[in-house]
DNA sequence: ATGGTGGACAATCCA
C-alpha cells in the first residue's frame, strides 16, 4: 500500500500536477491540504473521470482538505467535531477515512502566524483538540492501524529546518509547538519518515518568498506520515517527491509518500 | 532588505 500526502495549495490551479502525480506514482492513497476551493468548485469530475475515488471539504479562498483513493473509501468524515469548529475553520483542516481497514487522519494544522497572535494560541490549542479526537475513536494505539499525515506546520528536530538557531523561535520550530505535537505523537505515532531517512537537509517545504530557497537548500520539513506502531513495522520506504517543484509553476511543498507491506 | 512570491478573489488576507 503506498500512502501519499501533498499541500497542493489550490486544487484547481494544480490539477494537472495532481493527475500527472496519481498516473506516474499509482498511490492507494492521496491526501490533499490547502484546496482552496468550496465543495461545489471542487474538481471532482476530473479525478473520477480517470477512475479515482475522492472526498474532499473546503472553503472559499483558504483551507480545505480532500483525500483521492484508488478504490471508494468505507468511511469519509471531516473536522474535530468537538463542537468547537468555527466558522472560519470549520471542517476544512481535517479529514479522516477508512480504507481496507487502515484509519487516515488528513489534516492541515493551523499556521499560526506569529508567536503573539492569537492564531498561534489556536494552533497550540487544534493539537490538543487533535489529541482529544484520537482518545475517541481510537481505543489504544497498539490497537488501532491510524496513518496521521499531511501539512502539520511543525519541525519538530533542529534537523527538520536547514539552521534551527537562526529560526528559533518559528511558529513551526519553537518549544512550544513541538510540546504540542509530541501532545498528539503521544497518542502513539511513530514518525516513519525518520526510520528510513535518518539524514538532515530533507525538506518538503520552501518558502515561495525566499529566492532560490531549493537550490540554496533554504527548506522545511512540515509535511509528514506518522503511523501507529502496528503499520510503522510494515512500513518499507518513505520518499520526497521533487516533481512539483520542477515544473512551470512549481508548489511550495513536495509530495511525501510511503509504502507499506500492508 | 520587517521585504520577498503565489493563490484566491476582487481590497486585502494568508502562507
Amino acid at each position: 500500500m503506498r500512502i501519499a500526502t501533498f499541500n497542493c495549495n489550490s486544487v484547481r490551479s494544480r490539477l494537472q500536477i495532481i493527475l500527472d502525480w496519481l498516473d506516474a506514482n499509482s498511490p492507494d492513497i492521496l491526501a490533499l491540504q490547502e484546496t482552496k476551493a468550496v465543495d461545489d468548485d471542487f474538481p471532482e469530475s476530473e479525478f473520477t473521470d480517470t477512475g479515482w475515488h475522492v472526498v474532499y471539504r473546503g472553503q472559499k479562498s483558504y483551507n480545505g482538505v480532500a483525500v483521492i483513493t484508488k478504490e471508494k473509501c468505507t468511511k469519509a468524515s471531516f473536522g474535530l467535531q468537538d463542537g468547537l469548529d468555527s466558522d472560519e475553520d470549520s471542517s476544512t483542516r481535517l479529514a479522516h477515512i477508512e480504507y481496507k481497514g487502515i484509519h487516515l487522519i488528513n489534516t492541515y494544522v493551523p499556521q499560526g502566524r506569529d508567536l503573539e497572535h492569537e492564531k498561534f494560541k489556536f494552533k497550540l490549542e487544534w493539537f490538543g483538540r487533535l489529541r482529544k479526537y484520537l482518545d475517541k475513536n481510537f481505543k489504544s494505539s497498539a490497537k488501532s492501524k491510524v496513518v496521521w499525515v499531511g501539512d502539520l506546520n511543525v519541525a519538530p528536530t533542529p534537523i527538520d529546518v536547514h539552521d534551527s538557531k537562526k529560526i528559533w523561535p518559528h511558529v513551526c520550530h519553537c518549544q512550544a509547538v513541538i510540546d504540542a505535537f509530541a501532545g498528539v505523537t503521544g497518542f502513539g505515532f511513530i514518525d516513519i519518515f525518520r526510520k528510513h531517512i535518518p539524514e538532515e537537509g530533507k525538506f518538503t517545504f520552501w518558502d515561495y518568498r525566499v529566492r532560490g530557497a531549493l537550490e540554496r537548500g533554504l527548506g522545511w520539513r512540515i509535511d509528514h506520515i506518522l503511523t501507529t506502531p502496528s503499520v510503522a513495522e510494515r512500513s518499507t520506504k518513505v520518499e520526497i517527491d521533487f516533481e512539483a517543484r520542477k515544473l512551470e509553476k512549481p508548489s511550495d511543498h513536495t509530495f511525501v509518500f510511503a509504502d507499506f507491506d500492508l
